[in-house]
Order: structure tokens, then sequence, then C-alpha cells
DNA sequence: GTCTATAAGCCGATAGAC
DNA sequence: GTCTATCGGCTTATAGAC
């Protein structure tokens, strides 16, 4: 958390992630934040003006990257032939848990992510969906193509449905516990594979 | 929030699940709560001891009702032939939906569930754990006896992705509008029958 | 049981020296 | 860019009158 070979802005934003994941956004203070960093807690103020302008660059930072990754990973499924429900799937859902188990700050993240959902953050809603909103809307209408036969309002309810597992799993990632004979690699594997077999079938439901 | 016909204890729980499911646990102060109950600032401390107290006695309020419900709901679902995984999800599914759509608060308690779910509390979870536990146990049992098929491991990744999708979607539950068309009543039965479709096709995945 | 008043402390933010 | 010191305001919790 107080690594001295990052920068100062990047030790707040890094500790700043931790602890707001653990503590919420209202629960870690900024001087919890700047004492984890090993930083002057002027520094917050300096570098970012106010906590509410730290905690949107700090989905910023990983929101681009993730977005960024997510539709790379979609053309990449488009273009490999056959696509199928189950390639588009996994191209959502492997940046993911990419960052879902990258320990440098990343697993944090996920899980802030998952209580900044929760915490039905009016803010954050309309960042995400002005943002990053016509990536979702691609990820939508190629899952359409494959369950032609859903009416819009059916297949809302299922991509609620979807990504609230996906949600929840990933915050929870870590509790369904890795066995000691996988590697962590091996294990974000098998949890792609156990999203992606489910909710494929759960969108093609009768 | 401020009803006089309610006790000054009963004002205060109301006042907090309306006031913690919107703001957080942190993020909501007792002068916020003890305001909006129409109620002296001291009175939190006379009736609950802290503000502690106060979140742990709202939430054994709610989910000893949930619970009880929940069992005699499996109960009926499971004395009633063909009994199938679609009437076990929707045993499930029902008490909680019908606390969803309570205006009474309930509405209130199901964001709040998701949130502190979201915060990954432990001491909520241990809680949950020891005192419904055993329900959620005989849930999954019944479950299982429907997909016999799956491994343990699969099972429990299954169910998690369930988990994750109804408290996501009825924290949600309001924001797939409900048409004008339709009833609080029918409203609720649609959600209920999305649900179970969804999570029905998902376990029974191959 | 309900009230006022206040204790004791943490909060975000900033002014100003270096 | 980093530091100290501090402001004004908010917090939970409690003591004590009624």
């Amino acid at each position: 958390m107080s690594n001295p070979h990052f920068s100062t802005k990047e030790r707040i934003l890094s500790a700043a992630e931790d602890l707001f994941a653990r503590s919420g956004f209202a629960g870690a203070s900024l001087r919890q934040v700047t004492a984890s960093a090993n930083v002057n807690l002027a520094a917050v103020n300096y570098h970012f003006g106010s906590k509410e302008n730290l905690i949107n660059e700090l989905f910023k930072r990983r929101l681009d990257e993730l977005t960024a990754e997510r539709t790379k990973s979609l053309n990449k499924a488009l273009a490999t032939k056959p696509v199928s429900l189950e390639s588009i799937l996994e191209a959502f859902v492997a940046p993911a848990l990419h960052l879902a188990s990258d320990r440098g700050g990343g697993q944090s993240f996920v899980r802030l992510l998952a209580r900044a959902f929760a915490e039905q953050d009016q803010r954050l809603r309309r960042f995400v969906s002005d943002n990053y909103g016509h990536v979702l809307k691609e990820f939508a209408k190629a899952i359409h193509q494959f369950v032609p036969e859903l009416q819009k309002e059916d297949l809302y309810w299922r991509l609620d449905f979807v990504s609230g597992a996906l949600t929840y799993a990933m915050s929870d990632f870590g509790m369904i516990k890795k066995p000691p004979t996988l590697t962590e690699e091996q294990h974000r594997a098998n949890a792609a594979k156990q999203f992606v077999r489910f909710a494929a079938a759960g969108l093609r439901a009768p």
C-alpha cells in the first residue's frame, strides 16, 4: 500500500481502492487512506481536489481499462468462427475475472464495483451509462442474436439476472475456495467456465 | 416515517431501514434517523443502546420473518405433488418478493440486504449463517435432488450465481419498470416467473 | 420515556510556511 | 509538492432535569 516506488498520486489511489472496498466510501476516511498510503493528509486535496473527485478518478482508471479489454475481447470473439452464445459470454466475463484476480488492487476494485452497484449510487450509474454504455449495448445486441426468440422484455430480465450473478460471484471471488491443487490461473478459468455455462443455459431457458 | 400510531421504537426502526438502505450504515447518521422518525436523538441510545445494536435488531426483525415464511413455503411446496425444481425455487423467491414489494419498509430492507452482502460484512454473514443457515441448507438439499448429476462443487457455484441473480435483481426491483397496465401483484408474479425460469435453466445446464 | 445540553472526538478542507 | 496547524462542522454517546 505504501510502496515508495510509486508516485504519491498512485499510492493514494491504491490505498483508497483497498480501503473503500473494505469500508465503503463513507466508512473509510481520508485520514485512513493517507495513513495507509504513507502520505500526508493534505496530499489528497492537492492531487485530487476532494474526496468525491478521488472516487471518480479511481473508477475512471479501472473502468477505462476494463471496457477497452471487453471491446477487444468481443471483437475477437465475433471474428473467430464459429461464434456462439458461449463465446460472447466468455468475452464479457474474461476481462472482469482477469481484473478480479489481479492482486495489484484489481481485486479490491471488483469488490468496490459490486458495492457501488448495491449502493445504487445514481451518479456512478450515470457515469457508467454515459461512458461505457455503448459497449454494454454491443454485448446485449450480440447476445440477442443467439436467443432471437426472446421478447425484448424477457431479454432484459435475463440480462439483469446475468449481471447480478456475475457481480455477486465476483465480489465473492475467493469465497468459493480455490483448491490448493489449482493455480490462480486455473481457478479463474474454472470460474469463467462455470459462469458461462450457467448464464448461457439461463439465457436459453424456454 | 413518522406515523404517530407507531411506538417510538418502531418509528426508529422504520426510519433507520429507509435511511440505511439509501445511504449505507456509515452514510446515514443517527441524527438523520431520529429527525426522520420525529423522535429525540437520545431515544436511539435509550431504546437500542448503540447504533450498532440498532442495526442488529433491524436485521433480526426482518430475517426472522423472511426465514419463517421460507420454511413454511418450502414445506408446502414439498407436500404439493408434483414437486419440481421450479416449485422449490418458487418457494424460495416468493417470500422475498413479497417482502420486496411491501411498501411498509420491506422494500427498503431488501435493498439494505443487497448492500450488506456487497459490503461483505463478516459479522452479518456470521449472523445469517448461524441463525438462518439451516433453512438455506434445506433448500440446497431439495434443489440437489432435482439435479442429482451435479457434483457438489458445481452445485455450489450455481447456487452462488442464483443467489446473486436474486439479490441483485431484487435490489433493483422497480428498475425494470412495472408497466402501468400491471398491478403491483401482477408485476411481482411476473418477476417470480422470470426468475424461476432463468434459475431453473441455469441449474440444469449440462 | 423524553427532553436539553454537552462531552469528546473524528471529519473534510484549507491557509500558509517551507 | 509536501508539510503543520487549524477551522468549522459533524458524529456517537451520555449526564442529568423533568
